[in-house]
DNA sequence: TGTTCATTTGGCAATATAGCCAAATATATT
DNA sequence: AATATATTTGGCTATATTGCCAAATGAACA
């Protein structure tokens, strides 16, 4: 395997441990739905801020999403949409699991 | 979010989390070639039988691939299709990135 | 200019993961 | 039945991740 090669597989694989976390991934679900700002994510997934704004970095470190400051809240973005379409798949095997 | 909706995600995370390592990437994708023993891809990937062993297993158990044995060799395959397709997605995300 | 507010960063303890070696398993073949 | 072969499992150490708290940042606004 070429250099070019397994950095390519790195990157991918770093993009898919970001989505990987509970989360994590309901961020990128929420995220789908339109923006957000972080103080909503932290009432949502109710854990602290601290925690929310790392996994933030983890994802934004991943390419994955975007943001932009207004006044005086950061609302975050998903920077990939086609992000959408495959968790679609992720789903449909998911979900029998799920139920197990 | 409802304990259904919670597991849905946490299932789905357990996917993702296991595709996100460069070896089990690797894997899956020589996978999507068609099935491969584990001897083969202990050879691809140059690290111990017991590590590929073990990816396998996170990989089986995340339920996206299967194995059948024949003879003296098990042959793993990806149980699900339409993981290709996103691995696409992924690509086309992680690319520019990898060049960085 | 000083204060406030939203968010990030640093640091810590607990837990999880990766990868090696050695030992166990299981089944094909002799 | 014994042996050889392919793979898995157990156990270990090193390293990474998670999530909290407290402190820092930095921009908006009074």
């Amino acid at each position: 395997m070429s250099r070019k090669t397994a950095d390519l597989i790195s990157a991918k694989a770093k993009i898919l441990k970001a989505l990987g976390h509970p989360s994590r991934l309901f961020i990128v679900e929420k995220l789908a739905q339109g923006e957000q700002c972080v103080c909503t994510l932290v009432e949502l997934l109710g854990v602290d801020f601290s925690t929310v704004s790392k996994h933030l970095s983890i994802l934004r470190n991943s390419g994955i999403i975007e943001y932009e400051k207004r006044g005086k809240m950061f609302f975050y973005r998903l920077k990939v949409p086609c992000l959408l379409k495959f968790i679609d798949c992720i789903e449909a095997i998911a979900l029998p699991l799920s139920k197990e």
